[in-house]
DNA sequence: TCCGTAAAAGGACAATTGTCCCAATTCTTT
DNA sequence: AAAGAATTGGGACAATTGTCCTTTTACGGA
């Protein structure tokens, strides 16, 4: 859900430190630094904070991707495919990356066997990742998906609206709320059925912090 | 929605006339030669024919994720990772393939500066096709999936049963057919809107197939 | 040729989800 | 401190989608 990469940024802090091409940015919170359908010459590597990658359609709803945290890189794709932006990145915290320009981030995957096996990891697994998911939310009836997203939450410690959860399950923050106010009072689905890797006393338990 | 790869069969054909360690494999209409969960040690080439590439739940829901055609490969995701199979690819029609080892495709991968980037291309276009495919579904209404969808079985010319078209849209057979039923009635919705690049004359044609 | 199976089409009803509201609460920001 | 703007929660109803079932047609094998 949250997604990372760390030996992605080991490697870009250490080429940094003996390499010119690479600078720093800083982005508040709220701030879309990345916009879909614009140009981009850029590759940026999340430092520090959350940011979240997704598609807003001219009728004003939008699908979240996926929430990049530390190591995860941005304009990759782009850079390889010679396109415009196809998703919006918004930091949802504060944000610290590191930026390379286009043809840097190209001429290290010809040149450096490590990061090009590092990219091409990436890329599998979010594919591997996007597979699994979008099946899950398919095939699996709401409360399922929802479970499983509040359990990661909860196990990555990390805070998102209500809104932006409600995104990412690609349902209206209506559904949300009610989905969330009937798994809390009927009955809750057999954790281990959910293979939630959970048990239910603290699947209600963190479906409680709704109640507070 | 029917994705292919000529240069890349290209490659594998060229390479596979001046080394040993390809070979070729037939596989009949209906078979499903890669079984998700299961160990894979190759990845294979798509030389002619229509596959797809579906998720299966327990609960035997089906979501299918691409129909691969001429070019495309399969079990390159896992071989990168290194992991079980995500997926099962089942032949449509009758299918010829290319196979090779797995520790053959990462040796490829390391020493054919020209594989590997037509791999990391390959791969970067199946995000951006998944990602812009999967948030068209999530944020308009079936109609206009349906309508692109049919829209492109009839550019593409290939013919796909009812069920794996449902099974693609995410939705069940029963709604496929009556949001076809409707839009055949009602009024068709403006095919420029839909930014389709086909006439609306046309796409009366293609839903009055299922008139006959 | 006949049978069994699969594909296609749709009726009827139940369940789910979305839309449009409104109200309470919590933030920002001036 | 007050005003305005998000965020959260939920009622009421409409629209959409799924489930279950039946019918018709098409097709391949015995």
């Amino acid at each position: 859900m949250l997604r990372t990469n760390l030996p992605l940024l080991n490697f870009i802090e250490e080429y940094s430190q003996q390499h010119s091409g690479v600078e720093t940015r800083t982005y508040t919170a709220g701030q879309t630094f990345i916009q879909q359908g614009s140009e981009i010459t850029t590759v940026q590597f999340l430092v520090s904070g959350i940011t979240k990658c997704y598609i807003l359609e001219e009728n004003g709803k939008d699908y979240i991707f996926e929430f990049l945290g530390k190591g995860e890189v941005v304009g990759d794709i782009e850079a390889i495919r010679q396109e415009k932006c196809l998703c919006n990145i918004t930091a949802i915290t504060e944000v610290q990356t590191l930026v390379i320009h286009r043809s840097l981030f190209n001429s290290l995957l010809q040149n450096y066997p490590a990061f090009n096996a590092m990219i091409m990891q990436e890329l599998a697994t979010r594919i591997s990742q996007t597979c699994t998911r979008s099946a899950y939310q398919q095939l699996y009836p709401v409360e399922y998906a929802l479970l499983r997203v509040l359990t990661l939450e909860n196990e990555q410690q990390i805070f998102l609206s209500k809104k932006d959860l409600a995104a990412y399950l690609g349902i209206t923050l209506r559904s949300f709320n009610r989905t969330v106010k009937q798994l809390r009072q009927e009955k809750i689905l057999d954790a281990e059925e959910l293979q939630l890797g959970i048990s239910r006393q603290a699947l209600l338990k963190i479906l409680n912090q709704f109640d507070e």
